[in-house]
DNA sequence: CCCCATAAGTTCTATTATGGAACTTATAGG
DNA sequence: CCTATAAGTTCCATAATAGAACTTATGGGG
């Protein structure tokens, strides 16, 4: 006779992890959620739109856009009522998640792509002008290599010394 | 009778999309990849470690490992034999890929913790200042909103006329 | 009034991917 | 000989995905 053993199985989740990389992960780690970001800022809003466009299957559609309205990356509305019709704008937070999409972009650019043959360019909305992401120290103004970072526990890292040292290791070695 | 019909099911590839998001998307739009590139910058290259560190299933973890490294972000190689025994460094590409994580961090930090309570701070591998990641247009060294931005046909994006007029509806009908 | 079209989802099924746990392999040490 | 360690494999049950067909509400044309 078999017993049955309780398990829980589902995708992971980090929203309670220590680490902002891992809590954005929860709503960006994934391939079609980004995608439908970047349809937004594209100014393809309707469901309809967004599964042409993406090829995405409208089941896998649907409980996508109900996970980025709950996250509050994506704002649900009513264009039309009689019969009710639904566009999906990205607020303020989904505004600044693209900002994820733009270092997506400059990575896909420069290893997919050749000079001068990237498929797709920004411009300032007002202006015109051709804007060129960069990822730069705000106090400094240069350009970053992660190469040359090494990770060290911020103010809201709670944890023992132990755990800290072992954590960040590096940055202990190297700097106390 | 039931005649069997052939279906093709596999995760969606993007890999001849012509837009880098999509690209990047490929290896870099899941849960785990970014989280191993992150390990492997804090210094955690084996196996072991990064199963611990991550409770990523070990199985899972092979497969990852096999991926970056196919992709060429993580490059695998032995620091003993008898027996052998494995460490996943990041290439060049691979800390390029990095900056995708430090715009995930970011958008973390804003949205998930409280102003001050940041888990993870990063600072210079040589002379140890904080360094703060932000993304700024390299022209004017100024801040990106995506909300100011406009997605417009690069040079490499080969198409009909009316099929870009289409795709970038909002930039035709503002410039041109 | 009937038929068709449209938008936005649901529902169904087959195929993959994932998580968890146990097992394998090679070698070193006591 | 027994045990430990590192780096995987193998196995299974459960969850997620793709693809296609179906639903619901409404408006328009004949």
């Amino acid at each position: 006779m078999q017993l049955t053993i309780l398990t829980f199985m589902e995708r992971k989740k980090f929203n309670s992890s220590p680490c902002s990389i891992a809590r954005s992960l929860d709503v960006l780690g994934d391939w079609w959620n980004p995608l439908i970001l970047r349809e937004c800022l594209y100014g393809n809003n309707r469901f309809d739109e967004l599964q042409e466009w993406l090829g995405i299957s409208r089941n896998i559609l649907t409980r996508r856009l109900k996970e980025l309205v709950e996250n509050g990356l994506l704002e649900k509305s009513a264009y039309q009522n009689k019969p009710a019709r639904y566009e999906y704008h990205l607020t303020e937070k989904g505004y600044d998640a693209c900002t994820v999409l733009l270092a997506l972009m400059q990575f896909g650019e420069h290893w997919y792509f050749n000079e001068g043959e990237h498929p797709i360019e920004l411009r300032d909305k007002k202006t015109g002008d051709l804007v060129q992401p960069t990822i730069v120290d705000a106090n400094t103004g240069k350009p970053i290599t992660s190469k040359n970072l090494i990770p060290c526990p911020g103010p809201g890292f709670k944890a023992p010394q132990a755990i800290l040292k072992r954590r960040f290791r590096e940055y202990y070695e190297n700097f106390s």
